[in-house]
RNA sequence: GCCGGGGUGGCGGAAUUGGUAGACGCGCCGGAUUCAAAAUCCGGUUUCUUCGGAAGUGCGAGUUCGAUUCUCGCCCUCGGCACCA
């Protein structure tokens, strides 16, 4: 055996023998319990960035330790592959996105590769190709017949100056990214599933994920946001015209003193006919972003309509206001404005004047004024006429029974939650399968599949597919849609088709029935609202069709936090900074370690150490992961991510760390040789065992059930680590030549082995067969744990005196409660302070200490 | 603005159910080896200290024999907010 850790050597020597013995094609097998593990895939930008190998390592170490559990598993990778960059790329660099995208799938599959993932790349998708996207546009034509699926007007950002329509990211302080326009709001026809119809279930579901983070749960809850109400008309002064509002808090009905509705509200807009002041205002509102944190933290500005409304209950007339702030997308496009106990109507009533009304009151009399802030919580009503009285909880019943009766309102339950949005003004997508007809109707497209033209050039005005009559002109006065698919439809049901990535005929075929539910799901917390969602629904679409028999498609589920680096920069005479890489930089220390000083190592001048930032292109702080594998490694790099933090957290980069890493493995290749070299061992005789060989085994053991439990259950793979570096530091010191000795250092280094193999699958496979297996570690079975190497003699307890530390103590591990108290009290440095003391209690945790409390 | 996280030595992190704060690794300091360096190996490393101890897990309160862990208030920071993926 090679004294030198060779890993480059070793790596492909490994990764040829198991493309040689297909070693990772999974099949399905009733006979066997599957395990689906499924790591979100990448969009193919280019390369491996560290958050992929991060991704990819901890869904490839649960991957390899299911199948040591004798699991029959299955681990899939693919390609996001439609979407906005492929277009920016076309734009600048004239390359197709068909053609840039296939490009960069190439080179990435070659270093996911090089990483040893053990993937079954039969079942290799990519969504941009037609025989996967074809099928998300089958169950389309299925949800316009069910009606899951319709078209109305929504908003999108419009740069008036490129004549296109802007995704979110593109719009920077309200500016078109590339024109500088101000952006402007555009309704136009788009295309919506009604995610609405199945807000319930989505709702109620999230119960049975019990294998989700609790915070993820809570997320979808909060987005997802069932509330009870009343939806309620008020009747326009003049005509016979309502406005329909909804609110949960229908105790407050009586103070309601204004109405507002979105400027685009009809009544608005008709409104504005004859008023060129609200005109104005309507226009102002077009412009600037749609997204929720613009409108949120936006000053909130309206305008009297000159229109009143009728009071449902009291019959008081009303005023009723435009306001930029009320959304048309949102329930009805109106609200009703209660200033004493909603703080924005209270700051917007503060604002232009308009009455405030307090209509509910504390029930223990507290303060509850309305004077500097509204009233927020629930209490007990006044002013309320025939429903003063009684508490905000009562209110709520006898206010919507009382509307009811009159025929003015009902209880509504009302979701946050919006129907779902499909259409994108984009070329690089999937096409949408509608046509529409001479009279202007809508029909799904007679074949359903609809190919998308790759030979295109993408100049950044509008989607390429807008020029294209051989497209969309159907020659008989029929006109094919030319907007493409939101990219969340493809990752929302990729999931399933791996699982029968060839059927031919049908979307998913009995294998899908196999497979599903994914067992274990990973990916970025980013994704924890809307991807899920989406896939979720999907999931129940596809059940409904009969194609998939589970109810929710990921069974457990683990987020991992982003890979961030340290930044360094220096600031121009104009402001700007110019960021360098920290492969560039070298640190100058004091002598406690800390960094005091920063130098580009190609001038030795000083620059700026700036925060630690998320890995990005902006701040040229990304680590490129291939020159790390080139020269560490893959074993390497997957030891360090996995060492570094937990995978929900954040982990912090640091080139040092992998050097302790590589050090690590070097440590256990060349213990393994030296061990080897001296020859056979003979078998373990359990009964001749010193004090000293026996705590070995007992670390040995230990070690294996703590690995077990933290790859196996909580997923905290740098604890697993660590604990294995333990014991190759016990095994490193032990020095114990003697029969035993030897056999225990095999025994030791035969667990580590198998241990860490999941993570460090190559060398851990060369150490095996040096060690005379001449079965691949893949398939050998996970250590099990020697009960009898656990028993315990002594135990060692901890004594504290008033809850601070004074003495540890051995005491036998069968001892009784007065026994340790005993042995506690007695120990002179305890007696040290407890004397001339009166002792009050003691408190004894089995196992752990003795906490003797004295007055 | 709203929803959800996070904050522990010089650094990444550990402490799993309220029970020894700082495992493991990095860095740093000292030593061995070496002509020298790299590599490797050994020892030390929270702060203060009168060397007995004392303080200490973002800040301020509280519950408890005992709080990094639970409760309340605050500060900072990160993720998401429906067209980035």
């Amino acid at each position: 055996m090679n004294p030198l850790y060779d890993p480059s050597n070793i790596e492909t020597q490994v990764q040829t023998n198991w493309e040689n013995s297909q070693a990772f094609k999974a099949t399905e097998d009733p006979a066997r319990e599957k395990f689906y593990c499924l790591s979100m895939f990448p969009y193919p930008s280019g390369k491996l960035h560290m958050g992929h190998v991060r991704n990819y390592t901890i869904g490839d170490v649960i991957s390899r330790y299911q199948r040591m559990q004798g699991k029959n598993v299955m681990q899939p990778m693919g390609w996001d592959a439609f979407g906005l960059p492929a277009e920016n790329a076309a734009i600048k660099s004239g390359m197709p996105p068909a053609e840039w995208t296939r490009s960069n799938i190439d080179y990435m599959k070659a270093q996911l590769q090089r990483l040893g993932f053990a993937y079954d790349w039969d079942r290799e998708l990519a969504t941009c190709d037609p025989d996967y996207y074809k099928w998300e546009q089958w169950l389309f034509t299925r949800l316009i017949d069910k009606g899951l699926a319709y078209r109305k007007k929504a908003t999108v950002n419009w740069d008036p100056v490129d004549q296109t329509v802007l995704a979110n990211e593109q719009v920077i302080d309200g500016k078109g990214w590339r024109s500088g326009a101000v952006v402007e709001k555009r309704d136009i026809e788009q295309w919506f599933l009604r995610i609405t119809d199945y807000a319930q279930e989505l709702l109620d579901d999230l119960d049975k994920l019990p294998g989700w983070p609790d915070r993820v749960l809570t997320q979808q809850r909060n987005w997802i946001g069932r509330s009870e109400g009343v939806q309620m008309d008020f009747q326009l002064e003049h005509g016979n015209e309502n406005i329909s509002i909804y609110t949960t808090r229908p105790d407050t009905l009586m103070g309601v003193t204004y109405l507002a509705v979105a400027a685009e509200h009809s009544t608005s807009l008709q409104a504005a006919e004859s008023n060129p002041e609200l005109a104005d205002f309507i226009e102002t509102c077009q412009k600037g972003g749609v997204t929720e944190a613009e409108m949120e933290t936006m000053e909130k500005k309206g305008i009297a309509l000159g229109l009143n409304v009728i009071h449902p209950v009291s019959g008081e007339i009303i005023p009723l206001y435009a306001a930029n702030f009320v959304l048309m997308a949102y329930g009805t496009g109106a609200v009703m404005a209660v200033p004493g106990h909603d703080q924005r109507d209270w700051e917007f009533a503060e604002k232009y004047g308009i009455e405030r009304k307090q209509v509910i009151f504390s029930v223990d009399g507290s303060d509850c004024s309305i004077e500097k802030a509204a009233f927020l919580e629930k209490g007990v009503l006044k002013n309320s006429g025939p429903f003063d009285g009684l508490s905000s909880e009562d209110a709520f019943d006898a206010i919507a029974d009382w509307l009811k009766e009159q025929g003015k309102g009902e209880k509504q339950i009302h979701f946050r939650l919006r129907d779902w949005g499909v259409s994108r003004q984009r070329y690089w997508g999937c096409p949408i399968p509608m046509i529409t007809d001479v009279n202007g109707e809508s029909k799904t497209a007679s074949d359903f599949h609809v190919r998308l033209p790759e030979d295109v050039t993408v100049d950044g005005s509008g989607s390429p597919l807008k020029k294209m009559p051989e497209f969309y002109d159907l020659g008989n006065g029929e006109v094919r849609e030319t907007d493409t698919f939101d990219t969340f439809f493809e990752s929302s049901w990729y999931y399933a088709r791996y699982c029968c990535p060839d059927a031919s005929d049908s979307m998913l075929d009995d294998r899908a029935k196999y497979w599903l539910p994914v067992d274990q799901y990973i990916g970025g917390i980013e994704h924890a609202i809307l991807h899920l969602l989406y896939a979720r629904f999907f999931n129940k679409l596809m059940r409904d069709e009969g194609l998939v028999e589970n109810d929710e498609p990921f069974s457990k589920l683990l987020t991992q936090g982003m890979v961030i680096a340290e930044t360094y920069y220096r600031t121009n005479d104009d402001g700007s900074r110019e960021w360098f890489n920290p492969a560039d930089i070298t640190l100058e220390r004091d002598d406690k370690g800390s960094a005091i000083r920063a130098t580009l190592s190609a001038d030795g001048e000083s620059v700026t150490i700036g925060r630690i930032e998320k890995m990005s292109k902006s701040k040229n702080n990304g680590v490129d992961p291939q020159s790390l594998i080139d020269r560490y490694g893959a074993d390497t790099v997957r030891l360090y991510t996995m060492f570094a933090a937990p995978p929900e957290q954040t982990l912090e980069w640091s080139d040092a760390g992998v050097e302790g890493a590589y050090r690590f493995l070097k440590r256990l290749w060349k213990l393994s040789a030296t061990h080897l070299e001296a020859g056979d061992v003979p078998d373990l005789k359990k009964d001749e065992l010193s004090d000293a060989q026996q705590k070995t085994r007992l670390k040995i053991h230990v070690t294996i059930n703590k690995v077990n439990d933290d790859i196996g259950r909580r997923y905290t793979f740098n604890t697993a680590i660590a604990a294995t570096m333990e014991l190759i530091n016990i095994l490193s010191h032990a020095k114990d030549e003697s029969e035993n000795g030897r056999a225990i250092m095999r025994e030791g280094l035969e667990t580590v082995i198998l241990l860490l193999s999941p993570i460090v699958p190559h060398i851990t496979e060369v150490l095996w067969r040096e060690f005379g297996h001449a079965k691949p570690i893949i398939d050998a079975a996970w250590p099990e744990v020697d009960e009898s190497a656990l028993v315990q003699k002594e135990l060692q307890l901890v004594v504290q005196v008033n809850g601070k530390l004074r003495a540890k103590i051995m005491v036998p591990s069968d001892a009784d409660q007065k026994q340790i108290e005993e042995s506690a009290i007695s120990d002179e440095n305890v007696q040290k302070f407890i004397a001339e003391k009166q002792i009050r209690k003691v408190i004894v945790v089995p196992g752990r200490l003795v906490n003797i409390v004295v007055s």
